[in-house]
DNA sequence: CTCACCATCAGGGATCACCCTGAGCCCACC
DNA sequence: GGTGGGCTCAGGGTGATCCCTGATGGTGAG
């Protein structure tokens, strides 16, 4: 515990909930950026260096990955080996919390929290911590203690993907027609139909309504 | 538009989002009351008498019914001829609009809209006016607009089917293959095509990755 | 009985989805 | 400076999807 406040940057995409929680927040916290999009966090937060990032896990922008995507695109930057990573939820389901918690956030907790509640959690994070919501302790145990070391086959899948076959991915598996597609990422009808292949044939699927299930299965929709 | 505040209440179950509400209203409203849950809700706002309330779609307390319940709860009050109720989520699910909205509340904003944009939301609504969130106007007019006073409810539609066009059209939302349905159902693939041909025409619908979000909408599925 | 509606199926055509091969460009790595 | 991987696009093909027209037989209401 140092005596100089916590530096923290608050990212979620609700202009209230940012400005409650800059309220909310107790004087050992110090809140020196926000963002609201994924790709607004990932440009600000390697220059803040902040302590800890208070992360929204539904987050529009980027991909489409929310929080994780956050975590996952500053997972390799030297200049946040400091930083840690503090996700807060209107969620609890069980595969948000998975999904963000492998993606390395320290801790999870729920917008039911108070700002002292929030204010203790980053200071515990800063300090090393993990810090979870108490309705949400015991189900973390579950799905991360008995696993042993990896947790390797989840996101593993995805990971064999490329940027940009994700993101065809993700509106093919919504239902968009190939054009539409096309259309929106200004590509021509026949390299959306190669990315879509190459994502079908790495995932071992055969038509795109196994894809929407599995990306369903994965919450990536 | 009166030179007096609009007397407001804000029912949230999140301290922090209350706070940066209270924080991001301008001064044309006056924020006279808190609640946290349903029960709470119901006990405080026919005191207060405001002239708008700030609901939140998801609310813990009383039987489990969310903001819906606090205006079915509310809907016989007298003393709340002249209150407005004002939908706030984060969520534009198709059913938690639908639910609230038919309970009686006269707008609906998600929680992505900023403290401006709320205050002015609330004093159309004071005014009589009902609200929504762009995305969400053109799916309300869709579920209410065309019927006049009646909203025709949601089976309405699906009455339309007849019972095997409602067989094959669920498992086509399900992503079968015609030849798929045909060999389940002992039909030919003709068969198969001319039934979809008609649920798509009778739902207004082009194509099955359509009838597919049409089914889940209406929990089909 | 007639008429409307439903379920069944066929032919034919337009479009879309998916696959395979091949190719040019850029960039990082060795 | 070659080598590999990722992104882009094309041609050509097969099967699936969707629409339109048209036909048969059954069934219940008037």
């Amino acid at each position: 515990m140092s005596d100089t406040p916590i530096t923290v940057v608050i990212v979620d995409d609700h202009q209230i909930f940012r400005t409650g929680l800059r309220a909310e927040l107790g004087p050992e916290v110090d809140v020196v950026g926000e963002a609201a999009t994924v790709d607004e966090a990932v440009s600000i937060i390697p220059t803040l260096e902040p302590a800890v990032v208070l992360l929204d896990v539904h987050l529009p922008g980027g991909s489409g990955g929310g929080g994780a995507e956050v975590l996952q695109r500053l997972a390799a930057d030297s200049r946040l080996s400091d930083t840690r990573f503090l996700a807060l939820s209107v969620s609890d389901a069980a595969d948000d919390v998975v999904s963000v918690i492998r993606a390395g956030a320290r801790g999870y907790l729920t917008k039911t929290a108070s700002g002292a509640e929030v204010t203790q959690a980053a200071i515990r994070v800063r300090d090393g911590d993990a810090v979870f919501s108490p309705r949400l302790a015991g189900f973390v145990l579950d799905a991360f203690g008995t696993g042993g070391g990896e947790t390797a086959s989840a996101d593993d899948e995805l990971d064999r993907l490329t940027a940009r076959e994700q993101e065809v991915m993700r509106m093919i598996a919504r239902g968009y027609a190939y054009k539409e597609v096309a259309a929106e990422l200004f590509l021509s009808i026949k390299t959306v139909e190669t990315h879509v292949s190459s994502v079908l044939r790495k995932l071992q699927l055969s038509n795109r309504h196994e894809l929407t299930a599995w990306a369903l299965s994965k919450r990536l929709l």
